[in-house]
DNA sequence: ATCTCGATGTCAGGACTTTGACATACGGGA
DNA sequence: TCCCGTATGTCAAAGTCCTGACATCGAGAT
């Protein structure tokens, strides 16, 4: 009950529903939603993927790079990184050789499970991307870039 | 450190953080903490905003119909409700007359407070839209709707 | 050399959310 | 009429994440 697709107002919808921050929201829950349930087939959550995918990418992060990165607190951060390395996914040095920091890295097996899942993770993009006209692709992250710049400041 | 904005690339993006995922996901985590700092100072929290927003829209939701617009639990819609409530901004029948649905709506008070933050909360929606070219909001409210439909499907 | 400031890692506590389960209530079909 | 599927509200337990706080480390200023 309580379906009402309020039949799109004109243009500047006084619907809530219809505002950027909503509709954000939404996709956000839904992409969430999604790979919640692809990556729980493979034991890892959100948080662990993305700090493996961006491990992948820039080895030898910290904790607090990966935090802001993947949008968490140094604290959940530091929870996300113990997992992975009792998973044996990643390493890290017992001592900081410069700062505080600990520089992480992808084990062989972390490699190894990384690939597994994308495949399952990229599938979910493919259907984000495909849902959405092939010219528009640019301008939407284009826009969603300066929405997050906009928020940030 | 580790800051290398990745000087982007021609269009077909390969590196993690040029995908749609990620810049949703940067978008919406923007978004969330832009909301959660203002909505701290009149004592609410996103979720609960979020249902005084649908209450006032559409008077008589149910939690579980609140739960699904708010893409939270039902359990998370119960606590939220009943916070609601104790703070006076709410109020629910206390036996339902036609299923087990209670029928929530806003209180006197529960009016004036969400008056009282829609100015600065919509102040974070113009900034967002303020970001975009005026002429691409329409396509990038579509684009999103078709994101969530394509994987909530 | 000393001090101050920012950044980092970590701990303790609490707040919020979810998973899983159960009981109740309506509605349609056998 | 009776049964079964769906929807709702709720409880208990666990997990996740955050806030607040503290100690350490490096760099630049004094």
């Amino acid at each position: 009950m309580m379906e009402s697709p309020p039949s799109q107002p004109p243009r500047p919808a006084r619907d809530v529903t219809q505002h950027v921050g909503y509709l954000l929201k939404r996709a956000q829950a839904a992409l969430r939603s999604a790979m919640d349930k692809v990556l729980r087939e493979h034991g890892l959550t959100v948080p662990q993927y993305a700090t493996l995918e961006l491990l992948a990418l820039h080895p030898g992060m910290s904790n607090a790079d990966l935090a802001r990165a993947t949008f968490v607190t140094r604290q959940s951060g530091n929870v996300v990184l113990r997992g992975l390395q009792e998973a044996g996914l990643i390493t890290r040095p017992s001592t900081a050789d410069h700062g505080r920091a600990r520089p992480a890295h992808l084990t062989e097996e972390g490699h190894t499970r990384l690939a597994a899942v994308q495949a399952a993770v990229y599938a979910i993009e493919e259907r984000m991307v495909g849902a959405i006209p092939p010219q528009r692709i640019a301008a939407l992250l284009t826009d969603l870039d300066r929405i997050a710049g906009a928020l940030e400041k």
